[in-house]
DNA sequence: ACAAAAGTGTTCTCGTTACACCCATGT
DNA sequence: ACATGGGTGTAACGAGAACACTTTTGT
């Protein structure tokens, strides 16, 4: 089976960065390592590659695994290769980011990986270059979220604007002006008014909406620009 | 050394798409392969990562190997890693583009290679999926260029707005109006006007400029719009 | 009645677009 | 003289930002 005589043959990981937003704050889904080396120490979700297997679907693996969820949002960051990332053995890792609706994610199915959410502002120590993953697939969240309408993907089905723009501002860490903000998103017309009220965040209670599906996908990599002067925020 | 008992180890590879700008033209190097299979067919420059080198690395001895190029505007595409993608044996492949001025390309150095540039709306067939690849490139470089300002590494230090503008329009292969180009691009304050002209493409002559190299540095990130209506172009 | 969040209306400003027109020069 | 591309001036337009103010309802 191998002809190509007099190469170095490498393992292949796949690792997760997994986000959610719990309404307020947004969260990334780490595992506490079982295995040594590192034994104890937080890490990303991950596997090797398998025979047959191709990137996309060692990630949905991985992240079913894990999480118990399919066709969550996801795609590849990039390849990380440094000879000496892994400490075992020469180790090349393929990144991932997903985005899930935080509600749907079913504890249980954790239990055996030890998984917990960390808000992305307090994380605990992350073995290998994960750190650095992380550090990565923020920025990348930050520009793809200023550019395209990807945070939808972390909401349940029916939102609020109000809820909507507080993803927002946990993204970018600023604050923007409600008024202007909802006439921005409504513009898009990717949203469905719905006939209730969300009362939980106010005395007046804030219209629930729904994502228009078939404009989403038609308009996904159209731009967009809920986010006020996006090169003053370093992306 | 193999520390990760029961794992596959699979072969990777780096592939480099090579993008130059004769002037008028966008253009790709590509390699006539001299070993089978498929030999004699096209294909991107590439190899195999080696122990101890790291991706970035690896794109760099490519490269220099090809071109006799260092230093050159390069960055990480993605990974393709289709369990079939290359017959003889499982390889993933770790993509990288780059831009370069076709004048520094030294021609004698890619003798060994057979290597030739071609116009990216005719190539030839390409083995394996390097086609995909290039398909790829072609949009994360439109992608890219519509947001920072990468396209001036196609050029050589001294350049006209014209050339500017015809470099813009041939990646996105549509026409803007010059006089709003030049003043759009003037704004940035990237440039640094010449004394002299460029005389070769009009009587009057265009200034020659240079790209003032802390700016570009410092602004790198941050966004521009020298391509109007960027969302009606499919990206 | 009041507080507090949701959301509408309106004005100002500035960047983009479209296009008339002037400039420089080789033939 | 005139054709050709390079470039400036300018007016109309529209999107974004700022903010006063109204709406709704629980307490």
């Amino acid at each position: 089976m191998n002809r190509y005589p007099g190469e170095t043959r490498t393992l292949i990981a796949v690792d997760c960065i997994i986000f959610g937003f719990d309404g307020s704050d947004i969260k990334l889904l780490l595992i506490q390592r079982g295995l040594k080396p590192e034994k104890g120490k937080w890490s990303l979700m991950g596997g090797f590659l398998q025979p047959n297997e191709d990137l996309q679907q060692a990630a949905d693996r991985i992240l079913k695994k894990l999480t118990g969820l399919e066709g969550v949002y996801m795609e590849q960051m990039r390849a990380f290769g440094d000879p000496q990332r892994d400490p075992v053995e020469r180790t090349l890792s393929v990144a991932y980011f997903a985005l899930i609706d935080i509600h749907r994610y079913e504890k249980q199915l954790s239990a055996d990986y030890h998984a917990e959410w960390f808000h992305v502002k307090s994380m605990p120590e992350l073995i290998f270059d994960h750190k650095e993953m992380v550090e990565i697939a923020k920025k990348q969240l930050r520009y793809k979220a200023s550019l395209h309408p990807i945070l939808f993907e972390l909401l349940p089905p029916r939102f609020t604007i109000p809820q909507l723009q507080m993803l927002y501002e946990g993204i970018y860490d600023t604050n923007f002006d409600n008024r202007n903000f909802s006439r921005k998103v409504l513009s898009t017309e990717l949203l469905v008014k719905q006939k209730e009220k969300d009362k939980s965040g106010s005395k007046k209670g804030a219209y629930f909406y729904r994502l228009d599906k078939r404009k989403y996908k038609a308009n996904f990599h159209a731009f967009l620009n809920f986010i006020p002067n996006p090169d003053k925020l370093l992306l």
